[in-house]
RNA sequence: GGUUAUUUAGCUCAGCUGGUUAGAGCGCUGCGUUCACAUCGCAGAGGUCAGUGGUUCAAGUCCACUAAUAACCACCA
């Protein structure tokens, strides 16, 4: 069964080939798990990439964290679940095809129609979600391929219609004229977080409507004011008082306008001429006011952006040319008072960066106010916040439960209707006045389904369950099969920067359809940025390609370089140099197994229990094999992934390599202990390098690695052990730092005189360590009294000397014994003045207390060797 | 304007509920290596933990303020 292993490890030639076999063997598929029915699960249903492009470095940080978590469950003897999908991310895919085939063909989506645009984007989606869904695989992600969802699949489309018409008979969902975000772009509106802002500057004209109106308003938008119907002032602003309440008509430019002053605390008297004037059909805040205080509204702009019939000379202007007309027309009737230059916030849509026009228009909203019977009369947000308030849903790191709260608190109605042809049609139907919401097309002649598509968030929204079976696994309350064994999922793993777009809405839908939250855990991570730490962004061409460094690095090296040096909710910069230092470290690895498996009956060892001890080195890597364990369980349990693998690289390398392998080839007769320590590393290393490991499993055992149980603690941690060990280690770094200081080449070998005041001390084994292990000591003699030779080394650690005879610059070495002295003196004197302090004695831990006594006695045993040792 | 973070070695970052001489990777210096590994080993240099004040027997760690940086939210007539 044992196969050679090559010198070097060769990523490129294994993964394939692993990944391979992983998915043969079926285990990705929690059904096929070699477990009692009892067994708990585990689950977490991957944040479904767009469709819209291939995945960026980003995505792979993901899949690096959520491979981890599920790898290392699946190994500790849980029912583990990894759900694949995809997102069909409505607005952002049609824009993107609509781009592409305009810069192919100059046709736009009018040209072609709504049915072969939609045969383009499904065409451009097979593409992408397959090269995708080939990124996944190739950075060892071990997804359940046989439960792969779509958000706009057949099943999703079923319960989208399903929780839409749920939603619409419970009042969760009603159609309103409202005033949207609307891009004349797109064609389409925008929830509240599409929208982006970027700092402009405009002109802030000053201008009258009228000769005979007695206040001078200030605006940047000139060519709503055809729409206005009141003014507001602060109602505390003298100026203005004695107009409020009054109302005038006049003639603003050919149009008839009758305009209320209002008061509105809202209003700044600073700011331009203290008035505003209220535009209800084109401003949020307008509009706000235009409610609260019962005013007309007047729509001026229509959905293209075109000033709408019924305004005169101005009618079918666009709102650009509108602008310069009526400016033009002010000055020429001397009402323009300035115009003066400011920076101004506008904002834009996050897809094609085209101004957002507020306008009102007839939409459907899902609302989070009204109390809905089935949450007990509680509303969506209550329900929403109730659970993060009382921690039913826990955030890491939890600074982010804050701004979810926060941002819960002031959350509006959302509007959930698109105008764009790819997404999912809304199950409502039309005929004249009437409305129809069911799952299927109404009976009779006349109904027309409402042409708009949802926003591609509600059917993401439902993520959790709807890739779970639901409608159909939930009946009467009750869950039945996926979603019953899967329900809720244990962690959410994703980017902070979606928080409030995906994971609040995740939670309101979840309470809604099925009552309960849909994660236990929210783990948030954070961007990834580019080696100068600036967002990567296909405009800068600053992004990496996730498979470029796996092609050159492995993808092991680019999952651990993903995981470490990094912390949950902070961003972290990528850069090649991190890859490569972890594609070194795993042909470290590989080495060490590679030199274990070389040893004559280790590959073939079959180990029962656990293997007996018998040197100072055995019982010392066993003790510290046992601390990586629990610690390393430790800090998986607790998310902290980069610790857990600083953790196992220490012990990997700087224990096992550095020390014991080292220790290993002078003692010999290891075969069951080396065996052991192999089976424990791989098993540990598999959820953070799974291929490498893997790899290595195959060549000596039957089986695959990836559903081997994860150590468990148990072994009990040998404290004498240790300190004995860790004492001769102490001293030959010491040795060697010594020689090196004093430039003694370690080819050329010494004689050594060993005086040691306690003879407790295992002296054989440090003897043997000594002259074999690199130290370039030829020979060593213990002698009873301190023979303090001159022109020696001299070296001392706790209470043994060691006195290495060579020709060396006697002052040199007195100058670094000298700085030795320093260091111990310095040390000792900041111990001696603690334990001297009465209340540091009294008041800290006794424990602490004794530490610091036993310190400070081993340094003044050492110091008074070194005293002794100079002249 | 509000909120939340960040500030630790030349660079990129760890450092959990306060308690060994503050760590890693890369880079740098010196030495070395046919015997698992040059995708290597050994040793070294390099830090008043942003600043000020406070709490404490004890502060990189907790608190307050200041400064710089970043992100998010809100307003924008």
């Amino acid at each position: 069964m044992k196969k050679e292993l090559a010198k070097a490890y060769v990523p490129q030639e294994n993964e394939n080939d692993i990944y391979r076999l992983w998915e043969s063997s079926g285990f990705f598929n929690p059904d096929n798990a070699p477990l009692p029915k009892t067994a708990q699960t585990y689950t977490i249903i991957l944040p479904p990439p767009n469709i819209t492009a291939k995945l960026h470095i980003g995505h792979s940080a993901m899949l690096a964290i959520e491979d981890l978590l599920i790898r290392y469950k699946r190994m500790n003897g849980y029912r583990t679940l990894w759900l694949p999908g995809t997102d069909h991310a409505a607005i952002a895919t049609q824009m993107v095809v609509e781009k592409k085939i305009f810069e192919e063909t100059g046709q736009t989506r009018h040209d072609l129609g709504k049915e072969i645009l939609l045969e383009k984007i499904w065409e451009f989606l097979r593409n992408t979600q397959s090269e995708i869904l080939g990124q996944m695989r190739k950075l060892g992600a071990s997804l359940d391929w046989s439960r792969e969802a779509f958000t706009l699949d057949q099943a999703r489309q079923k319960a989208v219609n399903r929780l839409f018409v749920e939603m619409y008979q419970e009042g969760a969902i009603y159609r309103g004229e409202r005033i949207v975000n609307w891009c004349p772009h797109c064609q389409s509106t925008l929830a509240d977080d599409e929208v982006e802002y970027s700092e402009q500057t405009t002109k802030l004209y000053t201008f009258k409507y009228a000769p005979d109106f007695p206040i001078t308003i200030s605006t940047t938008r000139p060519e709503t004011k055809l729409g206005d119907t009141a003014v507001a002032v602060n109602p505390k602003d003298e100026r203005y008082q004695k107009y409020l309440g009054q109302e005038f008509s006049f003639d603003f430019v050919g149009q008839k306008l009758t305009i209320k002053i209002i008061g509105d605390r809202n209003v700044d008297p600073d700011f331009g001429t203290g008035a505003l004037g209220v535009t209800p059909a084109h401003s949020m805040v307008d509009w706000q006011m235009a409610q609260e205080n019962d005013l007309a509204v007047i729509k001026v702009i229509n959905e293209q952006g075109l000033i709408r019939e019924g305004f005169g000379n101005y009618s079918g202007l666009s709102v650009k040319d509108a602008r310069e007309k009526l400016i033009a027309e002010l000055k020429e009737k001397g009402l323009l008072i300035s115009e003066e230059e400011v920076i101004h916030n506008i904002s834009t849509c996050y897809r094609c960066d085209t101004p957002i026009e507020p306008l009102p228009s007839k939409q459907w909203f899902v609302s989070v106010d009204c109390p809905l019977e089935r949450l007990g009369g509680k509303s969506l947000k209550e329900k929403a916040l109730a659970v993060a308030q009382e921690g039913t849903l826990k955030f890491i790191p939890e600074r982010f439960n804050k701004r979810y709260q926060d941002w819960m608190s002031n959350l509006h109605d959302w509007c959930i209707s698109r105008q764009i042809w790819f997404g999912h049609p809304i199950p409502v139907w039309y005929r004249g006045a009437e409305i129809y919401c069911d799952l299927k097309a109404p009976e009779g002649e006349g109904w027309v389904q409402d042409v708009d598509t949802l926003d591609t968030w509600f059917s993401s929204g439902m993520w959790t369950f709807s890739t779970l079976g639901w409608p159909d696994n939930y009946r009467d309350g009750k869950k039945f099969g996926d979603l019953a064994n899967f329900h809720p999922t244990q962690v959410l793993e994703t980017g902070y920067e979606i928080l409030t777009l995906w994971v609040s809405r995740m939670v309101m839908m979840s309470m809604f359809a099925l009552g309960e939250t849909p994660f236990e855990s929210v783990y948030l991570h954070g961007t990834i940025l580019d080696k100068h730490g600036k967002k990567m962004s296909k405009s800068k061409g600053n992004g990496v390609d996730p498979l470029v460094a796996i092609n050159e690095y492995g993808a092991d090296a680019l999952r651990l370089s993903l995981l470490m040096g990094s912390t949950p909710g902070n961003d972290s910069r990528y850069s090649a140099d991190k890859v490569e230092a972890k594609r070194n470290f795993i042909n470290k690895l590989w080495n060490i197994a590679r030199y274990i498996l070389a040893q004559p009956g280790v590959a073939e060892c079959q180990l029962n229990s656990d293997p007996e001890p018998k040197t100072i080195a055995d019982r010392w890597i066993l003790a510290e094999l046992s601390i990586t364990i629990s610690e390393v369980r430790k800090r998986l349990d607790n998310f902290e992934f980069s610790l857990a693998a600083e953790i196992l690289t220490e012990f990997t390398r700087d224990k096992l390599a550095d020390w014991y392998l080292e220790i290993a080839k002078i003692e010999g007769g290891k075969t069951e202990i080396l065996n052991y320590l192999l089976l424990a590393i791989l098993r540990l290393w598999h959820p953070f390098i799974p291929f490498v490991t893997e790899k290595i499993w195959q060549s000596f055992q039957t089986g695959v690695l990836m559903i081997e149980q994860w150590p468990t603690f148990n072994l009990a941690v040998d404290e004498q052990a240790k300190s004995t060990f860790t004492f001769w280690r102490d001293l030959i770094v010491a040795i060697r730092n010594s020689r090196s200081a004093n430039k003694i080449a370690p080819g050329v070998q010494l004689e050594a005189l060993v005086f040691s005041v306690n003879n407790q001390k295992d002296i054989a084994l440090g003897a043997e360590l000594i002259t074999k292990l690199k130290t370039g000591l030829s020979s060593l003699t213990f002698v009873n009294e301190d023979p303090k030779p001159e022109n020696a080394i001299t070296v001392v650690v706790q209470d043994t000397i060691f006195y290495l005879l060579a020709a060396i610059d006697p002052e040199k070495e007195a100058a670094r014994i000298t700085k030795e002295r320093e260091v111990l003196e310095k040390l000792i004197f900041n111990l001696s003045e603690r334990l001297a302090n009465q209340e540091f004695v009294s008041r800290a831990p006794a424990k602490i207390v004794d530490q610091e006594k036993e310190k400070l006695a081993a340094y003044q045993l050492e110091l008074n060797k070194l005293k002794e040792t100079i002249l």
